[in-house]
DNA sequence: CAATTTTCATACGAGATGGTACAAAAATCA
DNA sequence: TGATTTTTGTACCATCTCGTATGAAAATTG
């Protein structure tokens, strides 16, 4: 079949952020924090265990709106998943783009991250991204790829703390931004897993300690 | 209902390994196999992705024996989940058991959980308690006991692998067992969510050198 | 061989699942 | 007001899902 027209965005806010004149019946609910619902179902039990259900009744949506609004389900999964990097990019970029010495940003950065991982009523949600490369990265290519980036961000964003302490010459000279990274990162994975599996937040505390002290040198 | 009488553990191999005589019609599967065959799957797709029919097709065993066998679907779950661990421990013990240098040790461990998160047909399999965290383990107070359980054993082995080093002086006398411990299982962790993901294997050896080196220190 | 025991194989049933058809409802436009 | 557009709400469908009932099959026992 062609496409007659350009769908020409209708959602879209108009430019000063108002909402422009919307031509049918308006919509009984808010997109954003209708996938803010789906995305904590999401992560609270996977993609497979999650259905459509629960879905329209967390987001208060009947099925045929979840469909109009974001696709099939794997479609909606994506578009979560995509919110779920959108919102941690957002936590994390103050401190990551800030100027704080080399310990104190991994101190802040690892408190952020475990906020989000042990957030959630009835129980921790750990990383979205770690979760999901154990379940449906496999199967689906797609879904693989995004999961590789969001993985590779991480990698990236922490050899930029690396690099620039290194400069700074808070790190030994003979320190290597990039492996230091993977251990940052290798650290931010195990605490995700262990939040899933229970473990306190003073136990994880303590793993981001002793981490940071061999990462940058004790004291 | 009460239990007449006890099972009389039938199964059993008789003590000088021949199999008795059983009373009724033969078993047309091996039990050890049809769990190897549930466990792959399992590990594949997840306990939600994988349905009874796809592990009848798997094992060979239609719906009804693989209940007599195993039980429910969870049941089932939960044994090829020991069975994974009992794996994972028999191909680890000869290197945590043994007297090596603490270099060649980890990376012979490594080796080994390279070998097993890679392994599988049709993509690599990961880290089952790894998947098994992010998966069942928050619904299921039970499966969460066994991934915690899983979670500590790791912690303990490579401690006391640490714990031996620094007796013989191969580390420095303010090096933390506990501590070199747990990053040693953050590790392991990151390179099976990385092989999930798709990672070739030189990248996952690159990081474990880079983790060995940083341990250990460098040379 | 007949009785007993155990497993196999088919088939079924109640319910969940993902997706969609269709008409009513609620807004704008002319 | 009447036509048009868009969303809602109900109901439905085909399929899958887990678990089980039932009788035939294959072995041992006496």
């Amino acid at each position: 079949m062609v496409q007659k027209t350009v769908s020409s965005d209708r959602g879209a806010k108009s430019p000063d952020g108002v909402a422009p004149k919307r031509r049918g019946r308006p919509r009984a609910y808010e997109p954003d924090v209708a996938l803010g619902k789906a995305l904590d179902l999401f992560r609270r039990d996977g993609f497979a265990a999650t259905s459509l259900d629960d879905l329209s009744a967390a987001t208060g949506m009947n099925r045929p709106s979840l469909y109009g609004a974001f696709g099939d389900k794997r479609e909606l999964f994506i578009k979560t998943y995509e919110r779920y990097r959108a919102d941690a990019r957002a936590a994390m970029q103050d401190v990551f783009k800030g100027e704080l010495p080399i310990r104190t940003r991994l101190k802040r950065i690892y408190a952020v991250a475990l906020d989000i991982y042990l957030a959630g009523e009835g129980g921790p949600r750990g990383c979205f991204t770690v979760m999901t490369a154990g379940s449906e990265a496999m199967a689906d290519p797609d879904i693989r790829a995004m999961v590789t980036e969001g993985l590779t961000e991480l990698d990236k964003a922490f050899a930029s703390c690396f690099r620039i302490a290194k400069e700074k010459g808070e790190l030994s000279g003979s320190a290597d931004p990039a492996a230091l990274a993977q251990l940052a990162s290798a650290t931010i994975h195990t605490i995700a897993i262990r939040a899933r599996a229970g473990a306190p937040r003073r136990d994880l505390e303590a793993i981001v300690k002793n981490a940071i002290d061999l990462m940058c040198g004790p004291r």
